[in-house]
RNA sequence: GGUGGAGUGGCCGAGAGGCGAGGCAACGGACUGCAAAUCCGUCUACACGGGUUCAAAUCCCGUCUCCACCUCCA
């Protein structure tokens, strides 16, 4: 059983062979801790989250490394503009990242390096380009070091692109660069900038370009060659191109498969904090659980771009609460559901590239025949079909019994569910010897009452049910 | 200018030469005192125009529309 994973350097989807039999090693970009945490971003980190599960469900030893961008310019003029210190802004922010990333389940990662913690390995990095000829320090008073794009010829392989047809930025300070695509590896302090976000080098005080950092993490933690880097789209020109100019210029193989995710939209455009259409993570929870957030997430492929509406998060919801909905009414029936088999679809489906879209096909499948055989009572039958059931969802990250999701409600909310409970056990009695003794006018009155109230009823044989509509 | 991607039924979303993904909604049926839940069934779509093929949503050519990247961005 192989799995194919979709290499976007080279286009196509291709057996994933491990540099080392049974490991693998992944990097993937995180953020810059630069602003709260938007459905985008989480969209990456659910995306690479069930990579990394499938791949142990697999049997695969990962190493999962997911950096943290902690100084850039973004968050020295945001931080100036809000009269903090930029590293305030950027723990700040790095805790609502990890709330976030806790809220949807998102496993932690093997080590979550961050930039400023790495600061001598950038500058060994950089040196030994400078060294091998493919990096030089600015000809000006700058103290900028920039990477010789000229000296390494395969440079825009990853994006099919050639030097000379890019376009150079408009507003491109060429400063001392000896060609305007040179990009920088190490940033003279400028005045304007605090002396706490400079660091010593042999250029004089500054700090890391952005690129570097991934480089020097991702040699740190996975070694000069590794499996996979992932990030999402908008991150293959021009961070990972460069990444992998760098790292491959100091003569690292780096990663040898490549994978983007493609974008949450809203309203037809990306999310971006530049364009102020961002959904918070913090904002979209206080409407909907988390779980079925995820769902949502999961449901579409990685690779496909979802265009964002509540009204499609609380369809997908629906259509998660059917799957949850089983497994509760099977747990009831058999006592407990363990973690058990996948079905042979879904692996076949996760193989193919992670194909999610056809893995929650699957689970439909097995819910369906599951509700059949739940109208018979508890049988073998039923156990395998509910714990398998709860086998795959676990692998997306959506396994309604994990403690996970039930870690999220508060003490205070299972004593008001007792109390409900205990009120509408009341009316059930009342409606049920209404309904012993035929008299469905007051039956059906207390049923109005109650769904009144927000609570929808479930008759069974068993007695009858309640749950929040 | 260069590079990459998308246009699928009422809606969301897969697939990528034949063997009707799946979900949501709707409708019909079974079950139910009636409902709810569940099950069975119905709704047969692939931007447009050509072409290749026994066969095209899928391949080729052209057109239109949209998005992303080339500047910080998941």
């Amino acid at each position: 059983m192989t799995i194919r994973l979709y290499d976007s350097a080279t286009r196509e989807v291709r057996d994933f062979v491990p540099l080392r039999e049974g490991h693998a090693g992944i990097y993937v970009c995180g953020l810059t801790v630069q602003s709260e945490p938007h459905v985008g971003h989480v969209r990456s980190g659910v995306n690479f989250d069930v990579l990394r599960r499938w791949l142990i469900a697999s049997g695969f030893d990962v190493t999962f490394i997911r950096n943290i961008t902690d100084i850039d310019d973004k968050i020295l003029v945001k931080s100036a503009d809000q009269g903090r210190p930029w590293y305030n802004l950027a723990y700040a922010m790095r805790i609502e990242l990890d709330k976030a990333y806790a809220a949807l389940n998102v496993l932690p990662p093997t080590y979550e390096p961050f930039a400023t913690g790495h600061i001598p390995e950038m500058v060994e990095l950089i040196l030994r380009l400078i060294e091998r000829g493919h990096a030089y320090a600015a000809e000006d008073e700058s103290g900028d070091v920039y990477f010789d794009v000229k000296s390494f010829p395969a440079y825009g392989e990853l994006t099919g692109q050639k030097v000379d047809d890019m376009e150079p930025a408009e507003d491109a300070d060429p400063r001392g660069k000896r060609d305007p695509r040179d990009f920088a590896l190490w940033k003279g302090r400028k005045e304007s900038e605090p002396e706490s976000a400079s660091w010593p080098s042999p250029w004089g005080r500054g700090r890391p370009g952005w690129h570097i950092e991934c480089s020097a993490m991702a040699e740190k933690y996975l070694g000069p060659d590794f499996d996979i880097h992932g990030g999402g789209v908008d991150l293959r020109f021009p961070h990972h191109e460069n990444e992998q100019a760098q790292s491959r210029a100091a003569g690292h193989g780096f990663a040898s498969y490549w994978m983007h995710n493609a974008w949450i939209t809203t309203a037809g455009e990306k999310m971006s904090k530049s364009l102020g259409n961002t959904l918070s993570i913090p904002s979209v929870l206080t409407r909907t659980r988390a779980i079925d957030l995820r769902f949502y997430m999961v449901a579409a492929h990685y690779r496909s771009h979802v265009e964002f509406s509540f009204e499609a998060l609380d369809e997908a919801a629906q259509g998660f609460q059917r799957i949850e909905h089983f497994l509760r009414r099977a747990a009831e029936a058999l006592g407990d559901v363990p973690v058990g088999t996948l079905c042979a679809e879904f692996m076949d489906a996760m193989n193919d590239d992670i194909g999610t879209p056809a893995a929650v096909a699957a689970i439909y499948d097995v819910v369906r025949e599951g509700n059949k055989l739940l109208s018979d009572g508890p049988s073998d039958a039923l156990r395998g079909a509910a714990s398998s059931v709860r086998a795959m969802l676990a692998v997306l990250g959506v396994d309604p019994f994990e403690d996970q999701w039930a870690a999220g409600s508060s003490g205070n909310e299972e004593k008001l569910h007792a109390a409900v409970d205990a009120l509408v056990a009341h009316l059930l009695e009342k409606r049920a010897e209404a309904r012993a003794a035929k008299d469905f006018a007051t039956a059906d009155a207390i049923r109005d009452q109650i769904k009144s109230a927000g609570i929808e009823l479930e008759d069974t044989p068993q007695g009858t049910n309640w749950s929040i509509a």
